[in-house]
RNA sequence: GGGUAGUUACCAGAGUGGCCAAAUGGAGCUGACUGUAACUCAGCUGGCGUACGCCUUCGGUGGUUCGAAUCCAUCACUGCCCA
């Protein structure tokens, strides 16, 4: 994998680049999709390459290992084969799991233990284990085994929480070194900065991470509990010292504000699974606001879904007629607003970058902010 | 014509003397959702009020009772059975 710096912006730490991998390139700032299992809930691959044109999606470690299982998978070639996407493909670890999964697992230096979620059987998740599913997977980018810190964590369990995801990060790059792609395609590992809301926890975990010398970095345990605010003054923090020639990404954010205001500070790289799980209970993002498309107001607004909306299906769908599928519980609904908010997330990065090489990216930012947070 | 069962909030449907503005579903209204155990979850859904509360309801009318959705009489309507 290759990071190229295209441009970065006069005003604001926003940068513009170009990531290659083995399955394509990827232009930076990027949005990537989440496809946990797989598969990007309710959306086809079709739709994701032409209508949303997603350059990259995500798939995660814990589910797949679970479901369908490593051995399916390696069996099938890797997951790029396994489900047909021939784009770049990255997979999360597992450690937002061992968070998000907390009542059922047990932290130890070892690993994390936990208990399926699917048929209650046992499993522990080393840093090792967790680097030979990733290479079995085999995405082009695989993320370290951290442990996702909560954001209201006291001083003393984010210090000792950040040890344990140093130690494993170790681990991981030992193991990864030790280990071969598997299908033929390079494939790189992101360590993870950690630190919850310190200070000195998140300087000392981005200095450790800059060490490392990785392809590319991640910030995680952001967008878990603490205000908005306060995660903009981490990512300053941490910015200032990951290594500004590798791309930087934000791990599990954001809301469409979030996005513009990281990409300010000088983030690459997001995911989250906002546009599609918000999309699949009726909230819709537009470049006017936030639209609630359950609610009694669009009955009989038979305008298109977006004015200048960024997919084919804003154009081709009215508001009363998506407001209908999801009152009448049709399938369609959840693939319509999906398609819809993914391709909204992925026109505003890439108008993003546009501005950035243009060089207006922060009075542009401005003029968005203000009509994207409205509630319609 | 005779018999019988029923009529409860938007719909369905509990409740059969006080703890009932009335269970539970459905439908509806509003909100939440940030590295997806999520087509999920929460609140509201007679009127007025922020709230303690007050007011008007359980087919109609009239009774019994300290007190009635609940008991009695009667009328209306509906289902089923017999002719």
């Amino acid at each position: 994998m290759n990071f190229q710096l295209q441009h970065t912006d006069k005003q604001s730490n926003a940068r513009a680049g170009l990531i290659t991998t083995g399955h394509g390139t990827i232009e930076t700032p990027v949005f990537m999709p989440v496809g946990t299992q797989g598969a990007v809930k309710a959306v086809h691959f079709s739709e994701l390459k032409t209508d949303i044109k997603a350059e990259i999606i995500l798939g995660n470690t814990y589910h797949l290992y679970l479901r369908p299982g490593i051995e399916i998978l390696e069996q099938a070639g890797g997951l790029h084969r396994f489900n047909g996407w021939n784009r770049p493909l990255l997979t999360d670890s597992g450690g937002f799991q061992v968070f998000s999964l907390a009542e059922n697992r047990k932290l130890r230096e070892e690993g994390a233990e936990f208990r399926s979620h699917i048929d209650g059987s046992k499993h522990l998740f080393t840093p090792e284990k967790v680097i030979d599913i990733q290479r079995s997977i085999g995405a082009d980018i695989i993320m370290a085994f951290d442990e996702c810190t909560p954001g209201d964590a006291d001083y003393n369990y984010a210090r000792q929480s950040l040890a344990l995801t140093e130690c494993w990060l170790d681990r991981c790059i030992r193991r990864f070194n030790e280990t071969e792609d598997k299908y033929g395609c390079t494939q790189s590992l992101f360590p993870i900065v950690q630190g919850c809301v310190y200070p000195d926890l998140r300087q000392k975990a981005a200095e450790n991470v800059a060490s490392k010398n990785a392809d590319g970095n991640a910030i995680g345990g952001l967008a878990v509990g603490e205000p908005a605010e306060k995660m903009y003054e981490i990512i300053e923090w941490v910015n200032a010292i990951l290594p500004k020639d590798k791309p930087r990404y934000l791990m599990g954010v954001g809301t469409p504000a979030n996005l513009l205001e990281c990409i300010e500070r000088g983030i690459d790289m997001f995911d989250c699974i906002l546009p599609t799980r918000n999309g699949r209970n009726g909230q819709l993002f537009t470049g006017e606001g936030i639209i609630n498309i359950r609610n009694k107001k669009w009955e009989n607004d038979f305008s298109p879904l977006e004015e200048n909306g960024a997919s084919a299906i804003d154009h081709s769908c009215s508001k009363a007629y998506l407001r209908h599928l999801f009152m009448a519980d049709e399938l369609l609904a959840l693939q319509i607003a999906s398609v819809h908010n993914l391709a909204f997330y992925l026109r505003l990065v890439k108008d993003a970058r546009q501005h950035i090489i243009a060089g207006d990216f922060t009075s542009w930012k401005a003029s968005m902010l203000s009509r994207i947070q409205n509630r319609i």
